[in-house]
DNA sequence: TAAAAATACTCCATAGGTATTTTAT
DNA sequence: ATAAAATACCTATGGAGTATTTTTA
């Protein structure tokens, strides 16, 4: 599983349209939606469903993206800390010492 | 950066050894040893040191790691909801209802 | 009939393997 | 001399693109 497809999920979770979400993504249309059929594969689970002639997030794919979204929000705040100790005085201000653990929601 | 690619990173902090790591990782020590290069070179930041001719994490691998850690039991806790939602029948014993929003260490 | 998603196919990037070299004990 | 990690090289899987088909409002 490829953490990019944890981020088309995400952004497909919020849009839930798929030639939107690929746009918004900077790919194409059939490249989403190949990864999230592949993650549904991976799952075994269906995190979107038909609905008309667009998409919906189910009940499973919305329990699942509480989950993903606390992963990534770490992993965004793990990249975030590295380059903050890398180079301390480029980016953001730090007022006062900082201390994260990990990020909740 | 593929989540395989965090899985290896968090097994060779535990061992702090290429060739132990990639043993129990089920891969080879040359494929271990360039994975964590790229996972190196993608966050600009060394999260292992040479250690006589072993290796050592890096302070800065050490935190890393606990964002890492906790992204992961977060996938792992939402693949493990998800089976268990999917087929209710089998896998652990729930008593009572369960409620979890994420997992934090 | 038009807009949306799915499928078919093609191609290339890269993850992973084997063989080898370097480094340190 | 040996054990560990790094490098070089090769191959194959799969991620992403274009073209097309299916589906539904």
């Amino acid at each position: 599983m490829n953490l990019r497809h944890l981020v088309f999920f995400k952004e497909l979770a919020r849009t839930q349209h798929m030639s939107q979400a690929a746009e918004n993504l900077g790919i194409s249309q059939p490249s989403l939606s190949y990864a999230i059929k592949k993650l549904e594969e991976e799952l075994h689970v269906p995190l979107f469903e038909p609905d008309g002639r667009n998409i919906r997030l189910t009940n499973l794919g919305e329990t699942y993206l509480k989950y993903v979204t606390v992963a990534l929000n770490n992993l965004d705040a793990g990249d975030e800390l590295l380059s903050q100790l890398v180079n301390p005085n480029t980016g953001h201000i730090n007022l006062g010492e900082r201390k994260i653990s990990c990020v909740n929601a």
